[in-house]
RNA sequence: UGGCCUAUGGUGUAACGGUAGCACAACAGAUUUUGGUUCUGUUGGUUGAGGUUCGAAUCCUUGUAGGCCAACCA
């Protein structure tokens, strides 16, 4: 190792979890033993927050040569299925990591059982009759402390029969609980005799009808990650309050002693992700379902064509820490863009088509012309582009009328036609209404791309398709979902946020030939327009492409 | 009004008592057969008030602001 290798190690800072692990493994805490969890409860899609998760804690394994479960924390049978269970394993799989377990809370309802069962017998558990109404009103308020309820007092032997019954289902929905006996005074709200267990008769989407009695989170999480012997429990903010419970239980049940730290949840800006409100987004048909690719899930940015390389270097970039955030979604599209600018095959898109006529070429001729996949990517390749007398380019290309910093075509200006000539603009070709339906122009021969000898020098490049060759696509351009940066936080309905301009159909794209081959999880990067991916709606003869995201376009800013 | 968590450029994040740095964004320039990429530069910051110290973003006190907690959700 070089002394310059030694001085970067030195100034690279870590965030404060990679802190802890390190210091850890510094004391020999579990003979060095790194082991994290990403425990998802399957009751949805995952989204972006949910993929910063991911990084972290199969992050944190793969840095320090640890081990990470993805553990399912399926303790909720009315709300969980197998569909979810499914796509979050795929979607886990796709951000790159690879599960050390894959595991069920639900597999482990004996143990959890026996665990409350410990509790009970310690005189530290009691099953409460009280409906959820007298129950709350008896927790008292942050200001005023509780106060025991009947039930309270119930000896161990009444206690272990009552739960043990609960189990057999002799006790109606609701009608009882298990509480943990802690104090009803604790300034801690969650200490305040938390439930641990509630009869619930439905079926598990893992253990169907074996179970009418549900363990609570905090009577399962933790738990969980004890009996995985999990080092480093990583949860968001919200949960801090149930550390002191997490700790409690792990302490007197004298199980192994998995720690609990907290992050705070990265937000984004310009979408949300409470699961409420991407659930009101796809019912009322803002968006065309859980994975249209305006929508914050991880199934959407992949149909979308975000890279899972460009996620993790986000959530690399944005790091970690304990305090409110709202990313700036500039930062996720500069990852995306610096990903898909390596590895996206460049081609030509006309969206927007006007017609050109080079007057001086001839008719039906076709000429098959060499251009680079990657200019990015030295072993790129090349491929063949047909070239004819009519073509296509974007109608934005053209302005009959240009401002003084518009250098691309006008009457009496050149350009050069990427990997192709230098054209001139002799003639607009307007129709009745006066609108620009086609331009004739001029070719230089002796200014072929890669054998230009006419000494011209004209001042832009633009893209183009042959008439002839093009192959009709739809392509769906997307922009935010929200027209405010934090929707989550703002006053306004919902609706009104809502940006109207989120997706725009265009219906009659023409796309080079070399396109018609191209399928869903291939990067393209349309020449000056953004990046692209063929949609799952495509079909044989009619491509869809999605916009990923545009390029960074300096005359766009400079028009406003 | 009880407890807990958090405050560093527009945004995100470093600095662990010793020169406030990095990235994105913004702006300017160079290069460019993508107004892309790449390269260079510029603007801009420690929540207020006290205190400890030779020296404070960092430690202490006290304000202020934001967040979380009284689900048979996780």
């Amino acid at each position: 190792m070089t002394t310059d290798n030694i001085k970067e190690e030195k100034t690279e800072s870590l965030n404060f979890l990679e802190e802890i692990v390190e210091q850890d493994i510094a004391e020999g805490k579990h003979e060095g033993r790194v082991h994290t969890r990403f425990p998802p409860e399957p009751n949805g899609y995952l989204h972006v927050g949910h993929a910063t998760s991911i990084c972290l804690n199969f992050g944190l394994a793969v840095r320090y040569g640890g081990q990470c479960n993805l553990r399912f924390d399926d303790t909720n049978p009315v709300t969980e299925e197998t569909e979810y269970v499914e796509s979050i394993i795929n979607d886990v799989r796709w951000m790159g990591f690879e599960p050390t377990n894959i595991l069920y809370a639900s597999d482990y309802f004996p143990q959890l059982y026996g665990f409350a069962s410990d509790l009970i017998r310690k005189g530290l558990a009691y099953v409460d009759d009280s409906t959820a109404e007298e129950i709350a009103a008896l927790k008292g308020t942050p200001t005023e402390p509780g106060r025991p309820g009947p039930c309270r007092s119930r000896s161990v032997a009444e206690n272990l029969d009552l739960f043990e019954r609960m189990r057999k289902g002799e006790f109606a929905e609701g009608s009882r609980v298990l509480r943990a006996k802690i104090d009803l005074a604790s300034p801690n709200m969650i200490m305040r005799d938390p439930l641990l267990y509630r009869i619930k008769f439905a079926h598990h989407h893992r253990t169907g009808d074996d179970w009418c009695i549900y363990p609570m989170y905090d009577m399962a999480h933790g738990q969980s990650d004890s009996i995985e012997r999990i080092t480093h429990s990583i949860c968001t903010l919200e949960f801090v309050p149930h550390r002191e419970l997490y700790d409690w239980c792990i302490e007197e049940l004298g199980i192994f002693p998995s720690k609990q730290y907290e992050f705070a949840r990265r937000n984004l800006s310009y979408t949300v992700v409470s699961k409420r409100k991407l659930l009101k987004l796809v019912n009322e048909g803002h968006v065309a379902g859980w994975d249209d690719p305006r929508m914050p899930t991880i199934s959407a940015m992949r149909r979308r064509g975000y890279t899972a390389a460009a996620i993790r270097e986000w959530a690399k970039r944005i790091g970690i820490a304990k305090r409110e955030n709202l990313v700036d979604l500039s930062l996720l599209e500069f990852c995306v863009r610096e990903d898909l600018n390596k590895l996206a095959l460049r081609a030509m898109a006309v969206l927007d088509p006007l017609k050109v006529v080079i007057t001086n070429y001839p008719a039906g001729q076709t000429e098959w012309l060499e251009t680079d996949n990657n200019p990015e990517d030295p072993n790129g390749g090349t491929r063949q582009l047909p070239f004819s007398q009519e073509l296509w380019i974007e109608q934005e290309d053209f302005m009959e009328n240009p401002p003084p910093k518009f250098f691309r075509l006008s009457p009496g200006t050149m350009a050069r036609l990427k990997s192709a000539y230098i054209i001139q603009c002799d003639e607009v070709v307007k129709d009745a209404d006066g609108k620009v339906t086609e331009l004739r122009c001029t070719y230089f021969p002796n200014s072929k791309s890669g054998e230009d000898n006419s000494g011209l020098k004209p001042k832009t490049t633009i893209h183009w398709v042959s008439a002839e060759h093009a192959i009709p696509a739809e392509v769906r351009l997307y922009d935010r979902l929200f027209t405010v940066e934090d929707p989550a936080n703002d006053e306004r309905d919902f609706q009104e946020l809502l940006n109207p301009d989120s997706l725009k159909v265009v219906e009659n794209a023409r796309l080079e030939p070399s396109l018609a081959a191209a399928k869903p999880g291939e990067y393209f990067q349309f020449i000056r327009l953004g990046y692209f991916t063929p949609d799952t709606d495509s079909a044989p003869g009619k491509p869809v492409f999605n916009r990923t995201v545009t390029l960074r376009d300096a005359w766009a800013k400079a028009k406003v």
